[in-house]
Order: C-alpha cells, then sequence, then structure tokens
DNA sequence: AATGAAAGAGTTGTTTC
DNA sequence: GAAACAACTCTTTCATT
C-alpha cells in the first residue's frame, strides 16, 4: 500500500463519514481517484466497514468488562467463537497466547446483567471465566498513525 | 432515549455511511426529522463519531497486544493515561478493577516493535508491564443490540 | 490510474403545521 | 418535533487520456 492509500484510510480512520469531496481535497487527487481508491481498498478488505463510535454510558450499557475464558476440556476449546457469538453483549473475541485462550470483551447494563452474561458464557462454551471490570476508558478506537514503515506487507 | 433514537443508532452502529435518505426509510421518518435526530445525538455526545474499520494486517500493523500495566509507585498512578497518549500504537486505554491498574490495546508493526513499545510504556509511565499477545480475532467492533431494556438512563 | 463532465442522489436550511 | 420543499452539494459513472 502506497503513500496516498495510507493518506485516504488515516482520513477514514479519523473520520468515517468524510466526504469524497472532501478526501480528494486532502489528498490533492480528483473526486473520482479517491472514489476509485476507496472502492478498491473496500474491495481489497483494507477498510472493512464504516461505524459510529457510541458513547455506551447514553445508550444503557454503562458497564464494560474483560473476560478471560479458559476451556474446561482443554481438547474442545476451538470452536468457542461459534457458541459464543450469539450473545451480543460481547462486542469482540480475540485468541490469546497466554494462560487464557480467548479475551472478550463485553458491554452491559448493569452488575447483575454482567453475572447473567458470565453464566451464559460458561454454559455455552464450556469454559471458567476471569473478569476484569472497567472503571473508566481514557482513550478507545484511536486511529493509527501509518507511516512510511509500513512497507513490510507491501503486495503489489 | 427512545425507540428511534435507538434504531437509528443501530442502524449507524453498524453501518456508519449509511445516507439519511436510508436512515429515513429504514425508520419510517422524513429525511429532515432524522437528519434533525443524527445531529441531536452527536450534539449529545450519545454518537461520539464515526471510524473506518481497517484490517490491520493490511495496513502494516499485524500484531496486536494487551498490555497490563500497574505502577511502580502505587501513589503516582492516576496520570498514567496522559503520560502514555503520545504512543500512537496506543489505541485504547481503560482503567480497571483488580490487580492492575490499566489495560491497554496496542497495534504493532512486529515482535521487535512490540519490545520497543514496551520499553516506552514502562519509562514514560514507570510502570510495570504484562503483555498478552492476540494470535487471532474472530470478530471485533460488533454492533450493540439496543432493546428497551435502555430505559434505565433515561433522562428526558 | 487519473481526469472532467454530467446525471442522479443526498444534504441541509427554511417554512409550515 | 415532524414534514415538505427548494437550493445546493456530493456521489457515481463514463468517456477520455
Amino acid at each position: 500500500m502506497e503513500e496516498i492509500d495510507r493518506r485516504i484510510v488515516t482520513l477514514l480512520a479519523s473520520d468515517g463519514r468524510m466526504s469524497f469531496t472532501d478526501l480528494a481535497r486532502e489528498t490533492g487527487l480528483s473526486v473520482s481517484a479517491v472514489h476509485q481508491r476507496v472502492r478498491r481498498l473496500e474491495k481489497r478488505g483494507v477498510v472493512r466497514g464504516y461505524a459510529a463510535l457510541l458513547n455506551y454510558d447514553e445508550i444503557g450499557l454503562p458497564l464494560t468488562a474483560f473476560v478471560s475464558i479458559k476451556p474446561i476440556d482443554p481438547a474442545a476449546a476451538d470452536d468457542a467463537p461459534d457458541r459464543l457469538a450469539h450473545l451480543s453483549a460481547i462486542e469482540a473475541c480475540h485468541s490469546v497466547a497466554g494462560d487464557e485462550s480467548y479475551i472478550l470483551k463485553v458491554r452491559v447494563a448493569s452488575p447483575s446483567a454482567l453475572e447473567e452474561l458470565l453464566s451464559q458464557i460458561r454454559v455455552a462454551a464450556n469454559v471458567s471465566t476471569r473478569t476484569t471490570v472497567v472503571l473508566s476508558t481514557p482513550y478507545e478506537h484511536r486511529p493509527p498513525e501509518l507511516l512510511a514503515a509500513e512497507t513490510s506487507v507491501e503486495k503489489e
């Protein structure tokens, strides 16, 4: 990925609704050229989608937590993400190295909703859980800084 | 927040670039009515912004990790987020309950970049670190499901 | 790949209810 | 608050280079 594409990606990471007209002005390209590049970045999967960033306190999900899970039966762990996917309180699921198998990020309305969710997680995936409650979030979703160093993944 | 606003928020969480015309069609409101609601949701901070969701493998930051940090001097811990904010590899910083003070989510280009980053974190915030490397991410940034239960935060 | 032009959509402010 | 309208701007496609 070269310079102008990195610029476009950085701009869209900071403002997912930026217009093609503004992207064109910021990159020095014509509107149709940026348009073409953005569509190509989407098609190649570099840009996976667009999302509104929400204030979870305001939408009734003020409690965030990280839930680390460990399978009860170490042989049958690989399908945990699938078994948990129906639980919409789970925002993210990462497979990790270390003592535990996965780290989940969850958003719930209350401590009792968290209790209920943990029970559902344990049953659905046959795992034990270790929960770390988030007290506050100084920052989140900061856009990446894409410098020239990203020549490491150059594919074309 | 009532029904239609929840609907709008859910739609924008899934597709941050959805047009007002489409939002109007999905909610049954006129275009100007949804427009007004979206602007109000933005102004009240319910919608904090918009972002492109990226494929970090493709943009040269294929290594994600969670870094838990613990202050060396337990008295001087509160300013760690400020002291770390200049490190752009840190995507998020959460203050947490538990043995450690903060959990950082970081994105880097390589193991050696992670090593370098951890050193910078330790120096900048005077903390010890514990790092959990992400092997893969089955899912991330799933939009929340906002049901009627969110009457808990009703403010108006 | 990039450009410019043209047609179709979408955005946004004003007015009215 | 919401709708209707009008003026304006942006998006999208296409022919051209």
